[in-house]
DNA sequence: CGGAGTGTTGAAGCCGCTCAAGGACGGTGG
DNA sequence: CCACCGTCCTTGAGCGGCTTCAACACTCCG
C-alpha cells in the first residue's frame, strides 16, 4: 500500500487556491452574502442529480470526483466528462426546467449547491460573477469541442494517451503530481467517454505500458514518458 | 431545375419569426440602441473568422449557411457544427483573447457582428439579454453533448440518419420543408462532422435510399420515411 | 473462503477505412 | 454550343482496427 492508495479524496476548494479549472476563481465569500449555499456530501455511486429532475441549482465541486452522463430515450448512455475540485456542474441545464443529464459521484465528494435563480439575481450585484459564469460556459464548449476533435481524429491508443494527459494536467492544476496518480473511474467509464469498449482501453493501456510510456497497475498510473504520450496524442504542449 | 435549386439562400432573420434556434429571439432593435451592429456578407468559402484572430465580436447568422471547424496544432481538423439563420456564432471564444476555431460560409451568407465588450455592457441595461445569452451557451453545450452521445453510440448509417433528421428539424424551424431540402455542405464536411469518411457517408446515403427511407440525388434530399429514420437513429420524437 | 465486481487476455469477425477508378456536374473558354 | 477541366460524388475490392464473445486473474469484503 502506498501514499496514493491512502489519498482517498481531493482536498477542499478555496478561492485563494489554484486557478479554477473552468470558471476561474469564483468569489464564494461574496456570493454567499447574496445566495444560500448548501453543502452536499455524496458517497461513490450517489447522484448529484438525474436527468429529468427539476432544475434548481448549479454546483461547484468542492472535493471528490464525479462523472456526467448523457442518456438517450432508447437507453443508450455515454459519459461526457469527469469533474473534479473547482469544476462547475449543472451549467448545461441552465435555461431548462429539468436537468438534462446525470451526474454521479465516483468517489466521496462534496459539492456546493448554488441555487440558480438566486445566482442569476446575484449577478446584478456582482458584475464580475456574470462574466465568470459566461466564461465558464464558453470554456465548457471549447472543452467539449476539443474532445470531439480528438474522438473524431485519433485512434484508440491515441485517445487513451490524450485522456491520460488530460488527467495529468488537471491533477497538476489541483496541486497533485502529474506523473503519478490514481484513476477514480473504471475502464468502462473511460471507454464510454472515449467512444471505445473497455477491453480496448485495457489493451491500449497495456500497450502504452509495454512501450514504456506509462506504468499501469489497475487504476494506478505513472507517466514515464509524457513527451512521448504528447507526440502520440498530437499535442505540442508539455506538462511542467 | 426545380424550386429547391433556385432557392439559393435562406430568408433573413427577424425577431418576430420562429423561435430562434439557439438563443430564443434576441431583441435586436433594443440591442442596436446600445451596440453598433455591423452587417457582414460572406461568399461561399469566405471565413467569418479564423482561429487565432483577435476576439472582438460574436455573430448572429442572419442568412445563409456556415460551418464551424476545430483545428489542432498538428493539422488535424474537424467540422464541429453547421450554423444557419438565428444561430449564434463565436460564443465558444468568449473569455479568450483570440478565436478558438474557424467559421466558414458554405453559401452566400449574412452575419450580424455584435461587438463583444459592448454586448456584455448592454446586458446591464437589458437584463433579459444576459439570460438569453447564458441560455444560448447552455443550449450549445447540450447540443454538443447530444452529438457526442450519438457519435459514440451509433453506427455510420445511424449517424447519417440522425444527421438528416437534425437538418430536417432545423429547416422546419426556419419555415422550410422538413421533407425536402438541399444540403449546403459536401460529403466531406458531413463525414468530418460525423466522425466518418466521405465514402462512408455516400454509402450510408445510398443504403438509406435503397431502403426507401430517403431519396438522394447529390445534395438534394427527400425524406420518404421520417419515422423509419427516427427508429433507426434511436429517437422517439416525430417531425411534424 | 467464496462470490461479486473489475480488469486482463485471446481468437474470430465485422464495420468502416484505404486505395483506386470512373461518373456527374458546373464553370470556363474557345 | 461544345470541349475541357476541376471538383464532387459514387462504387468496388481488400484490408485492418476495433469489437465481440469468452475465459480467466485479481482484489476487495462479506
Amino acid at each position: 500500500m502506498n501514499a496514493l492508495a491512502t489519498q482517498t479524496s481531493f482536498p477542499p476548494y478555496s478561492p485563494q487556491s489554484q486557478a479554477m479549472a473552468v470558471a476561474g476563481p469564483i468569489d464564494i465569500d461574496q456570493l454567499s452574502r447574496h445566495v444560500q449555499i448548501l453543502r452536499r456530501k455524496l458517497a461513490p455511486g450517489q447522484h448529484a442529480y438525474r436527468a429529468g429532475q427539476s432544475f434548481h441549482a448549479i454546483y461547484l465541486v468542492h472535493a471528490g470526483f464525479l462523472k456526467t452522463c448523457e442518456l438517450s430515450e432508447d437507453g443508450r448512455e455515454r459519459v461526457t466528462g469527469f469533474r473534479m475540485r473547482g469544476d462547475l456542474v449543472g451549467v448545461e441545464s441552465i435555461g431548462l426546467a429539468h436537468y438534462s443529464c446525470d451526474v454521479v459521484a465516483l468517489d466521496d465528494s462534496e459539492i456546493w449547491e448554488l441555487p440558480y435563480p438566486p445566482v442569476m439575481h446575484a449577478c446584478l450585484y456582482m458584475p464580475e460573477l456574470q462574466s465568470r459564469l459566461t466564461a465558464a460556459l464558453a470554456e465548457e464548449i471549447r472543452n467539449d469541442r476539443a474532445w470531439m476533435l480528438a474522438l473524431g481524429t485519433l485512434s484508440a491508443e491515441q485517445r487513451v494517451a490524450a485522456f491520460l494527459l488530460d488527467m495529468a494536467r488537471r491533477h497538476l492544476r489541483l496541486g497533485f503530481s502529474a506523473r503519478h496518480f490514481l484513476l477514480r473511474m473504471g475502464r468502462a467509464d473511460i471507454a464510454s467517454f472515449l467512444g471505445l469498449k473497455h477491453e480496448t482501453v485495457t489493451r491500449a493501456l497495456t500497450r502504452l505500458d509495454r512501450l514504456q510510456c506509462i506504468e499501469v497497475q489497475r487504476r494506478e498510473i505513472r507517466l514515464l514518458d509524457a513527451d512521448g504520450l504528447q507526440r502520440m496524442a498530437g499535442q505540442g504542449e508539455t506538462i511542467h
